[in-house]
DNA sequence: AACTTTAATCGTATTATTGCGATATAGTAA
DNA sequence: TTACTATATCGCAATAATACGATTAAAGTT
């Protein structure tokens, strides 16, 4: 009834659906993207950046922040934040581990 | 007003959030990976794999469809499945040169 | 202390997603 | 035709996600 039924599938389904969930929004692939392009931390000017109201995009914030993926750091009276790379590259694994699989199916063969 | 602003991204950052989307819940990676683990088509027996009702899982399958992730092909009374081959490294493609990026920022460096 | 700045949180409205029983549809078999 | 099988779709209920104005909280500034 509108519950996803996490505990009748594997950890590795879950992680993986989890972690793509949080890929599932344009805001926050372009959070990402801006973390990314950045060779320092981003304090503040994700605002500007995003098309969304500052309770909205803290809101995206907060969502990559629980599942590990950003980090941020109060400094002074903004916060700064940066891609986890610890993280970053545990979902990279699963990711590449999902697609490094060959598809043994082309077109419609069946 | 819970809309997903679409328009105020990029294309490149909706259509990627699409494609994770379609990954973020474990039933559709569960039945990604099942047509992955074969080398033929998967004809009807993912009802059986999945802790989910017949409904449900025709819904995901629906979903996976609609972007194109997977074809369908009738047989007889059956439905085969199987991955799209094209569509299926597309998405790779578009990930692994998101996470391709080096991550410059490691701990708390702020 | 009073004011400013920046970000988080609250409250709420709206839309999306998930799940499934019931039903419809399409193909097969008798 | 009738019955059976497999899948899709409908309709509904419940939960989740998205968005933002308003408010709060914390730190810096005057």
């Amino acid at each position: 009834m509108g519950v996803t039924k996490t505990q009748n599938f594997t950890e590795e389904q879950n992680t993986l659906a989890l972690y793509a969930k949080a890929l599932g929004h344009p805001a926050r692939v372009a959070i990402l993207q801006h973390l990314l392009q950045r060779t320092t931390c981003v304090c503040g000017d994700l605002v500007e950046v995003l098309p969304l109201a500052q309770a909205t995009v803290s809101q995206h914030l907060k969502e990559l922040k629980a599942i590990g993926l950003i980090n941020g750091t109060v400094e002074g009276t903004s916060v700064c934040y940066c891609i986890n790379k610890h993280k970053w590259e545990e979902v990279r694994d699963m990711l590449m581990t999902m697609f490094a699989a060959p598809v043994s199916c082309d077109q419609k063969c069946c």
